[in-house]
DNA sequence: AATGAATGAGAATTCATTCAT
DNA sequence: CATGAATGAATTCTCATTCAT
């Protein structure tokens, strides 16, 4: 059970680079975290730093699935489409270790670049550009207003990840049971604004 | 000039503080930004960890000019007034150094509660409070719409924040000139959404 | 076959140990090249020291044939005898891991003190006693001449085992066909002198 | 005085590479023998590596006063000139931290390769050349024989080489007096050898 | 016997902090 | 006041050694 033993250690150092980040996470606190010695860790990482590239890695790999949620949209329309994608997609990733990620990235990222371009083209960009896709073909039709879809898009993007974000690092009393209601009511704000009709 | 050094302090340590985060900034970092020795620090603060508190509590302090802001709000209609609101604030927050605080607060609020209290209660709270006051007397007034007017305004907030936060932390190539426009569009979609009416 | 094991141990080992000495050399260096795991060597060994002061000593017993040396000399006259012994000798230790063991001495002695004078008493001292016996027979006969006798047994044996060392130490592309060379041309020089008679 | 503080590093850092070889050595070896804290050899050296580099390339550079001591020759006659530089050069390598060079470099050249290179050519390459040019003179005089002149100087190299070594590592007890009849023992039997004329 | 996993005692290195000058 | 040198407490990483299987 390899897998198992990398995935207890990724767990425990996600919880510890969460709170600590990465330079006040001592290897001690995720062995400790983990239940086993300091040295014991370096059987499945030869560093503290590929621990810490691996995790955000194998984070980034997970934290958009944008396949399973654009299939579960059962929406006709383009506007529910829209707005199911935002619920959707803001409540999966708040789901797990999720959250973890945009924290580390918005902490770390200049420290490790390539974890940033990495997040970027990963997790970024194809929000984006879905987004984007979404937008453009709106507008084309009529149905959407937006005088420039690319920022658009990225306003939308950003909002989604604030809002994972939100009770992890703004609110930490925050119960967790408003999450789905938060995704919804991001996705209304998104699509109809504040104005009253 | 004692406010000068403290300044010019305040300043090298928060570049570097924003590029490499509390634990990867040394002491010398800081000093050789200001151009003088790493003990001559200690003659303006007794440890790092005073001088980031420090800094970042002045931050706080001056990061969110609301009274300026809604001075300067000459819109007569309520949907006009927020709409100002949002764009001259997020305009007004990306400038200086702005984005910095949001940053550290992100990546060490785990670490100094404190500082994130502080934040919560100099920053958060402000916004989200002031928003949601004209949420409700437009929802009152039967201008605006919104089932959960904290909800919208914690949204509202958040987007804010990380259209501040995006070309410094996900987009460092972004040119600094479209951020007038990114406030506008931001204001636009924030108040009559994405779709067409 | 388990001297067979001991002896594969003890070849790997000396491999090593004369690649990075006993500080530089790890226990799995030794297994791997063994073949077999870390722990296994501990079947044989209880220590890494022991198993460096077993291989030392066993060296060191092998380290001088003299007596097979002696044996095979011909020659009648005493200068020729000591020239043989000298070439032959030569010859002998640097077959083998002969250079290995005196390597490890210069490198390691003075961390192991009783290796120190394991190797004195089994190497050092036979083969100048021995020198030092011709000389003095030679001497006495008047076809030696040595102001004293000791510190030329101690030069000529010096200067065998820098033979032995040199292509190892300090030639590591010499080839290794010049050693018989080598051993005749340095029972020459010490004979005859580099001075035309 | 800088300066004072390198070579007072250098010279304990000597004593105990010499004493304990590189991997047995601590830096707080080092660092109690200058009577400071481990930290402020760090001020001089950035590691324990470039430390022993700097201070085996620093040897190098003074380990053999060739110079100096052809200077110093006034012998007239060709063999005379060759035993005066056999004699003081041994003589001149005894002194001072000379030997402490050729022990580490038998004991570590194989794991630092480049450090074996700058012997090779700062030391061993023209010690040989010297000796070598001298033999070739002699032998075209016709007053010295050797049928190879290249392997004979090797072969006088190594034995002033070892001559310099034996009383620190073979024969820890032996009075240091005795150097400079050893040199010169040493220069008579290389050019005489041990058979009577 | 052999192994893989685990351990714990170090060792090198870093860095906030102090202090004599 | 400012500085350069020094410190010592941490922290990462290594490796000989142990042990259950």
């Amino acid at each position: 059970m390899p897998e198992n033993r990398l995935d207890r250690i990724h767990a425990a150092a996600c919880a510890a680079f969460l709170k600590k980040g990465y330079g006040g996470t001592k290897m001690e606190d995720i062995a400790a975290s983990v239940g086993v010695g300091r040295s014991a860790l370096y059987a499945s990482f030869p560093t503290k730093e590929a621990l810490f590239r691996g995790l955000v890695t194998n984070l980034v790999e997970h934290a958009l699935p944008l396949e399973r949620i654009l299939q579960g949209i059962e929406a006709q329309t383009l506007p529910e489409v829209l707005g199911d994608l935002i619920a959707r997609l803001t409540l999966a990733m708040s789901k797990g270790a999720g959250p973890v990620l945009h924290r580390l990235i918005i902490a770390e990222g200049a420290q490790f670049p390539e974890l940033g371009r990495a997040y970027r083209k990963g997790v970024l960009q194809p929000l984006v550009t879905t987004v984007e896709g979404l937008l453009e073909l709106g507008v084309r039709r009529g149905e959407f207003t937006a005088p420039d879809t690319r920022l658009a898009a990225q306003h939308i993007a950003g909002a989604m990840i604030m809002t994972v974000l939100w009770p992890r690092v703004f609110d930490p009393r925050a119960s967790k049971a408003k999450v789905l209601e938060a995704a919804n009511a991001l996705a209304g704000m998104l699509l109809y604004g504040v104005l009253k009709r």
